[in-house]
RNA sequence: GGUGAUGUAGCUCAGCUGGUUAGAGCACAGGAUUCAUAAUCCUGGGGUCGAGGGUUCAAGUCCCUCUUUCACCA
C-alpha cells in the first residue's frame, strides 16, 4: 500500500508581490515535495492558493477603481508565473475566494456552532462615519497614549514600542477617510478556544499521534500561550468587508483568517475534482492519509491553535506535522528598501536569471529548525558558484569529452556492484536529511561526494592516461566512474534543481523521464555528448540588482505600504523598520524629544541595583520627578546634589524594580569611559526647554 | 519588562546524550596540474567556541550571572 501524502505552503496575501522572503516557504516546500515524489509507492500532492480577502485587499481595489475580484485575478496570474518561474510545482494553486471554499468555509462554521464552540459578543469598536465602515486597528490612526508620537497605528507606536487599544489613541482618526472614528457597538461571532484547551494541550504535546506535530521550538512557544491562556477568536467582520456572508447572519463576514486555512482544503477539493480524486480520503476524521503544513513562525498561533482546533471541532482531521521555518535577512538584517535588499522575486529574475542558483542556497542554508537564515550576498555568489559550477559541473564537463570521443559515449564497468552498494548507501544517507528538511546536511554530504570524485579524477590523472595508447582501459575506467559519480550526485540534486537535473537526465545520459530515486541501484550505459550546462554568476548581476530595488523605492516610497496587516504569510512585509533606518531625522522628530534642564535637588543609592541611582530632579514642575539612572559606577550621589543637567521629559514612565522612572538623564559614555551626564551653561534655569 | 531562541576561524555554517591537540566549505598563502566556458588536487596560516563565574577527572557541549541578535507576549 502506498503512502499519500498532502502537502500546503502558506498563502501568500493578494495584497503584494512575492518576495525572496517568501520563497524560503515555498522552496523549502518545493524540495520536500519533489523529494517524496521520487520515492516510489508514495502518492504526493502539493497545493496553495492565493488568501483573496479582507479589508485591505477591499480598500486597495477601491483606490485603484476596480473590483476586488479583478485586483486578486490579477495578483493570482502574477503569484502564479513567479512561482512557476522559481520550479515551485504546485498540483494546484487556488484562491480562497471560491465556491469550494465558501462551501467548506460555511459548513466548518455550522459545525463548530453545533458543537458548541461558536459566541456571540457584543463589543465596541471604532467606526468610520463617512466611509460606514469598521476600521481594523491598523487602519486607525493617532497619537501615541504613552509617547505623544504622531501618526500611530491603533495597535502599537513605533516610537516608543508601547502597545494599547486603538481607544487609547488621542485625536485618532481613520486612516482611510480621515474621519474621526465614533464608537459603535457590533455583534462578533467568537471561535471559543478555551474550550478547546485541553484537546489542543494533548494535540501539541503530541499526545494523540504517533509523530509529535510540532518542532521542539514550536511546542516550548506552545506552552508559553498556554500558560497565558487562550483567547476566544474573533471570526467575524462586519460588512463592508470582502469575504464570505457568513450563513444565517446578514451583514457579517467570516474574518479572512478563518477561511484562509480552509483555503488548504478548497484548493484540494478542486484539484479532487480535475483528477478525479477522494476528498475524503486525505480530510475525513480517519483519513491515513499524511497531511503537512509548511508556514512561517509568525503564523505559528494560527497553524498550531486555531486550526487543529477548527478542524478537530467541525470533524475534520487534523494536520500530521507543522513545519515551521524562520524568517530571511539579506546580509545579516532584516530585508531593505533603502539598501536594496527587499527584493521580488520578479527583480531576482529579471537580474540573475537562473532560479536554482537561489533554490540551491536556501537549500544550503535550511535545517529544519525556526531559526532565520541569512541570504549573504556575496556568500551567494562564492557559494553557487564554487559548488555547482566549480564541484558538480565540473566532474561531468571535465570527463564526459573522453566518453564521448574515445569511447563512443559507452560507459564501461568491471565491478558493479561496489558502485551501487556505494550509491544506494548515500542515498540511504541523504535520504535522512531531506526527510528532515535538513537540506543543509543533505547538500554538504553530496557536494562531499563531488570532492571526492574530483579527486579521484585527479589522481588518475586521465589527461595522461589519454596519451598513451595502452592506457586506454584506465582511462576508460575512470572517466565512467567519474560519469557514474556525477549521475549519482545528479540524482541526489534533483530535488533542489530539478530544471538542470532534468536536462542531465535526459540530455546527458539519455533517459525518457527525469530522475527517480530508485535510480541510484542503476548504472547508466551511455551517455551523449556533453553540453554546456550551467554558468557563473558574475557579481555584477548582483549589484545591478540591489540597485536596481534602491531606484524602485524612490518611486514607491510615498504612499501604500502601510495598509498591510498582519496576514497569512506577511513576513516580513513590516517595512515600518524603515523608519529607523534613515540616516537623517526631520527637525519633527527632533522636536518630539521634549529635553529639559533638570536641577538635581536629591541623588541617593538604592537598596540592591547595583548600577542605579535614584535622583529627584526640578524641571519646574509642582512636582519633582524621580528618575532612575544608571550612573552610579561614576558618581557619588552626594557631588551630584544642587547640580544642573539634561533629562528627557517625555520618555514613557517606566515601571522599574525600585519605582517608576519618570524620566531619562542624558549622559555620554563608550568603551573608554563614562558615564559623563551632562551640564548646561551658567544662566540656565530648571525646567527650560533644551531645542 | 517577561518568555523562547541565538552568538563557534575574514564569510557561511557543522559539532549527537560532556571525553583525545575544536571541524567543513568559501576566502587567503604556497605548491601541483592542465581534462574542464580559471575549473581541479595537495599543503598551510588563521579561532581565549559572546563575557565572567561554577559543577566535573574532563565543558563549545551541564548550571548561574551578564551581554549580542531575533522572535513572541505584555
Amino acid at each position: 500500500m502506498s503512502r499519500k501524502i498532502l502537502v500546503t505552503s502558506a498563502l501568500p496575501y493578494a495584497n503584494g508581490s512575492i518576495h525572496l522572503g517568501h520563497l524560503v516557504e515555498y522552496i523549502q516546500t518545493d524540495i520536500w515535495v519533489r523529494f517524496q515524489k521520487m520515492q516510489k509507492d508514495t502518492i504526493v500532492y502539493y497545493v496553495c492558493a492565493d488568501d483573496t480577502h479582507g479589508t485591505p485587499i477591499m480598500l486597495r481595489a477601491e483606490k485603484e477603481g476596480i473590483t476586488p475580484e479583478a485586483l486578486i485575478d490579477a495578483v493570482h496570474k502574477e503569484h502564479a508565473s513567479d512561482f512557476k518561474d522559481f520550479l515551485v510545482e504546485f498540483d494546484n494553486y487556488y484562491s480562497t475566494n471560491s465556491e469550494e471554499n465558501r462551501a467548506l468555509s460555511c459548513e466548518i462554521y455550522q459545525k463548530l456552532k453545533v458543537n458548541g464552540k461558536i459566541a456571540t459578543k457584543t463589543i465596541e469598536q471604532f467606526y468610520d462615519p463617512v466611509k460606514n465602515m469598521f476600521l481594523p486597528d491598523r487602519f486607525i490612526k493617532g497619537e501615541c497614549p504613552k509617547c505623544h508620537a504622531k501618526d500611530q497605528y491603533g495597535d502599537a507606536c513605533e516610537v516608543c514600542g508601547a502597545t494599547y487599544n486603538p481607544t487609547e489613541l488621542i485625536n485618532a482618526y481613520s486612516a482611510v477617510s480621515g474621519a474621526a472614528p465614533v464608537r459603535k457597538e457590533t455583534e462578533h461571532f467568537f471561535f471559543e478556544l478555551g474550550k478547546c484547551e485541553k484537546f489542543l494541550k494533548d494535540w501539541t504535546t503530541g499526545n494523540l499521534t504517533d509523530i509529535p506535530p510540532l518542532q521542539p521550538e514550536a511546542a516550548n512557544k506552545m506552552q508559553e500561550w498556554f500558560a497565558s491562556g487562550l483567547n476566544d477568536w474573533d471570526i467575524s467582520r462586519d460588512a463592508p468587508y470582502f469575504g464570505f456572508e457568513i450563513p444565517d447572519a446578514p451583514g457579517k463576514y467570516f474574518y479572512v483568517w478563518l477561511d484562509a486555512p480552509i483555503g488548504y482544503m478548497a484548493s484540494f477539493k478542486k484539484l479532487c475534482e480535475m483528477q478525479g480524486l477522494d476528498f475524503d480520503e486525505y480530510w475525513a476524521k480517519d483519513s491515513k492519509a499524511e497531511l503537512y503544513h509548511f508556514i512561517g513562525k509568525d503564523i505559528l498561533y494560527f497553524h498550531a491553535l486555531f486550526w487543529p482546533a477548527t478542524l478537530e471541532y467541525s470533524g475534520y482531521r487534523t494536520p500530521t506535522q507543522i513545519f515551521a521555518h524562520g524568517f530571511l535577512t539579506v546580509n545579516g538584517e532584516k530585508m531593505s528598501k533603502s539598501r536594496g535588499t527587499f527584493i521580488t522575486a520578479r527583480s531576482y529574475l529579471d537580474h540573475i536569471k537562473n532560479p536554482e542558483y537561489l533554490r540551491y542556497y536556501y537549500a544550503a542554508k535550511l535545517n529544519g529548525s525556526m531559526e532565520d537564515i541569512d541570504l549573504n550576498l556575496e556568500d551567494f555568489v562564492a557559494r553557487v558558484n564554487s559548488d555547482l559550477v566549480g564541484k558538480y559541473i565540473n566532474i561531468a564537463s571535465r570527463t564526459a569529452g573522453f566518453i564521448t570521443k574515445q569511447f563512443g559515449g559507452e560507459l564501461r564497468w568491471d565491478s558493479m556492484k561496489p558502485l551501487i552498494d556505494g550509491a544506494l548507501a548515500q542515498g540511504l544517507l541523504i535520504e535522512e536529511s531531506y526527510r528532515d528538511r535538513n537540506y543543509s546536511k543533505a547538500l554538504r554530504d553530496i557536494m562531499e561526494i563531488a570532492d571526492r570524485i574530483n579527486g579521484e579524477i585527479a589522481a588518475k590523472e586521465p589527461w595522461n592516461l589519454a596519451k598513451d595508447e595502452n592506457k586506454k582501459a584506465a582511462l576508460h575506467d575512470i572517466c565512467s566512474a567519474a560519469m557514474h559519480g556525477f549521475y549519482v550526485v545528479s540524482i541526489l540534486l534533483q530535488p533542489v534543481l530539478p530544471a538542470l537535473v532534468c536536462r542531465v537526465a535526459r540530455d546527458l545520459f539519455g533517459m525518457k523521464r527525469d530522475f527517480q530515486w530508485d535510480d541510484l541501484g542503476v548504472l547508466p550505459t551511455s551517455i551523449n555528448a556533453y553540453q554546456h550546462l550551467i554558468t557563473r554568476i558574475d557579481t555584477k548581476q548582483i549589484e545591478a540588482m540591489t540597485e536596481a530595488n534602491k531606484e524602485n523605492l524612490q518611486a514607491t516610497a510615498t504612499p501604500q505600504q502601510h495598509s498591510e496587516q498582519r496576514h497569512a504569510v506577511h513576513q516580513q512585509n513590516e517595512v515600518h523598520a524603515e523608519a529607523t533606518e534613515a540616516e537623517y531625522i526631520s527637525i519633527d522628530d527632533f522636536t518630539k524629544v521634549d529635553l529639559r534642564i533638570a536641577k538635581i535637588i536629591n541623588a541617593e543609592h538604592v537598596e540592591g541595583a547595583d548600577k542605579l541611582l535614584k535622583l529627584t530632579l526640578d524641571i519646574g514642575e509642582e512636582k519633582p520627578r524621580q528618575v532612575f539612572a544608571g550612573i552610579k559606577s561614576a558618581y557619588d550621589p552626594e557631588t551630584l546634589k544642587g547640580r544642573l543637567t539634561v533629562m528627557v521629559a517625555n520618555l514613557v514612565p517606566r515601571k522599574m524594580k525600585f519605582g517608576m522612572s519618570e524620566g531619562m538623564v542624558l549622559a555620554a559614555s563608550d568603551e573608554q569611559g563614562g558615564p559623563f551626564i551632562l551640564s548646561p551653561d551658567s544662566g540656565a534655569q530648571p525646567g527650560m526647554r533644551v531645542k
